[in-house]
DNA sequence: GCCTTGCTGATAATGATTGTCAAAACCATT
DNA sequence: AATGGTTTTGACAATCATTATCAGCAAGGC
């Protein structure tokens, strides 16, 4: 049976408190930071949990590095991510979803899952890099 | 000066000679057992070229791995991977490509860039999983 | 409160990737 | 073809994120 424990709570409310996608490493540093002493193994384990159950949303950074956020809904959707700041975007794409399952059918694939995130610079971290650039 | 080497004519010619995705620790495997005595660290350092002048795709594998093929074109497109075989399908998607750039647009985001891959069961293995849980 | 058993955390282990740096290979020039 | 300045290579160490271990702790049913 499943338990409750204050570090899974801990962790899912780390993740609520954080808006955008954040790494294990990042989220352990967090909850130290406010004097948590919850081990790191622990974190990775929780979000993993909670990936798992749909509770948390995970994605691959382009670094390679696991990314989790605890996002509004546990419908099926997707993100808009500045690649300066974090702040992300939820958004969905029927014509998306659509595309990717037709596009396994037209080519015999079954089982088809996919990955789709759009990077780039939020209006604010454009304009402070533009102001910086100057 | 970018100089020629055996070593990066080996690599570019390992990523033609496979029609998947391969990580570099595969590609080097691959070359030793050609006989090749090409060091693993060249391999990776071949493949961040290719990468970068375009001559080859990378993308991250569900696992965090990085990945590379060497694709018919060098004009932006994207990819249906079998995840048990890793036979590639190169696909293209006007609607994609303008629904991410207006789904930046509309939020305010520059600078955006997208990763875009459909993962699934070829129809070859789609048929072997069938057979063998039969 | 007791007991069973899942959970935690310090630490070691893993595995991919990158950094180091002396030796070897390129290549324009002689 | 030999020379020399520069780039590239490769063996190895170093990083870094993530996972495995495993003994001790604690949640929850009794
Ligand atoms: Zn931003
Ligand atoms: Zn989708
Ligand atoms: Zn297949
Ligand atoms: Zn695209």
């Amino acid at each position: 049976m499943k338990r409750n424990t204050w570090q899974r709570e801990a962790v899912r409310g780390a993740l609520d408190a954080n808006d955008g996608f954040v790494s294990a490493q990042a989220l352990h540093s967090a909850l130290h930071s406010t004097g948590s002493p919850i081990g790191l193994a622990t974190v990775y384990r929780a979000l993993a949990d909670l990936a798992v159950t749909g509770d948390a949303d995970s994605l691959q950074s382009p670094e390679g590095e696991s990314l989790y956020r605890a996002c509004s809904t546990n419908d099926h959707h997707h993100h808009l991510i500045c690649r300066n700041c974090g702040l992300t975007v939820e958004i969905e794409a029927d014509a998306v979803e659509t595309w990717a399952k037709d596009v396994a059918a037209q080519n015999g694939f079954t089982q088809a899952a996919h990955v789709v995130d759009v990077f780039g610079l939020c209006a604010a971290c454009t304009a402070q890099a533009a102001a910086s650039a100057r």
